[in-house]
DNA sequence: GTGGTCTAGACCACT
DNA sequence: GTGGTCTAGACCACA
């Protein structure tokens, strides 16, 4: 199964930071492997349809990092040596937003165990749609 | 205890969005009761050394979303009925919070059964915290 | 025929308030269609010869209502999830808006039998309206 | 049936208006006759649960439009002539209020007809309710 | 260029 | 004194 990027416009997250979170989450978890080819800057934004100075944002910021490196010319590459990547940093990020998440529950007077299986049915149901794709 | 406000700087997150949601926290939480008084939006913005108007923002959000109820010329309250709304209406509501939250969750780069392992992490340790109380 | 905007400034009806309703009126009746883009904040704020925040303010609260759809850095939309809603949902929806409905006009000293009677001649006038388009 | 005031919370209209117009109505009406000693200022205030000067104000403006005639120390009346009730400005505020409302049911994708079958329902239902007081 | 946040300061309406 | 509205102007984040 190849790699694929998936942006939502509901979640209030900025395009360039979706992208940038999805190749680290791919890297970390070996689905983008180090050497492999990122589709060029132009695909991309085609692809996703969005501005060619999103998808550009995005890769600077990963080769920044150290976990991208650009070849001019050649194309976009993961980097040999993920050093860039900080799993403890993401950990925390996901606990603020499940934080979050848990205390709006609370506040429209539902529990927490209620939401979760809430969360597991819609989890469900868009495996199916995206099946059906 | 008595209920109060704290702004971080660093966060990135706005002030007063950071007011918004200790609010809902605060209501969820029990530590704003309905028909409590919050400070005025005057007092608070001293206290908080932020501008008059941040205060009035974040105030007429959570009073269009229904969890603050403002009188002129006499002040902010937490609304009271949160608790008379339908089951059907709130279960739409819910689905919508979580909804969001896989948005979020995905924007991220995360997987979903993850946030969830997360989401039951933290509320294990509220659980906890609570007893101790 | 062009969506276009109208301030008045005797009406004693907040500025940022005639927007809201103006838009709500223009989906309400397909002027405005979904997903269609909005003039910018800076652009309605010169038309109109108010200032930007006061645009901002209007446009901001219809996102929290779900009319509006907002992306930084790209522009203002008009939902396209207002079709979605579930009819029970809607439902309870349009309850409390004629709740709230019934409390003005208890407010104002009048019936509310008088009232509905006002609601059945407008209804008229505007079919007639309507019908001569 | 003696004459009585309510005050409606959640309608957005300031307490002293909605004494005003109540006023107003009940002259044109014929429940307060010319002459008919009104409530006083403290009286009004204890039973409406509001501040004196909010009372004040209301009689205040009714007076100037002389509709109401105070007595130093023996009390408020109705006024003999009523001049200062013109009934045409009275219904074009409830035509305003009625359009306002016919819109954003509009905007809902709800037809007029069913809002008007609703505003009917919670009537009856408020009748009842009243009744039981 | 687009929207978002924040400040400083003014004036108004309501209680 | 309480909240509401509006302006002018600045700086930031995003596409």
């Amino acid at each position: 199964m190849a790699f694929s990027f998936m942006l939502s416009n509901s979640s209030g997250v900025p395009f360039y930071r979706q992208i940038v979170n999805q190749v680290i989450y791919g890297v970390a978890n070996g689905m983008l492997k180090p050497g492999e080819r990122l589709p060029t800057v132009r695909r991309l934004a085609v692809d996703l349809q969005v501005n060619l100075n999103t998808i550009a944002k995005a890769y600077s910021e990963l080769e920044l990092r150290g976990i991208l490196n650009t070849q001019q010319g050649t194309g976009t590459f993961v980097s040999d040596n993920n050093e860039g990547i900080d799993p403890g940093e993401k950990e925390k990020e996901i606990e603020r937003l499940c934080s979050r998440f848990l205390d709006e529950v609370a506040a429209m007077g539902a529990r927490s165990g209620d939401a979760i299986a809430v969360l597991r049915k819609i989890e469900n149901k868009r495996k199916k749609a995206t099946r059906g794709t």
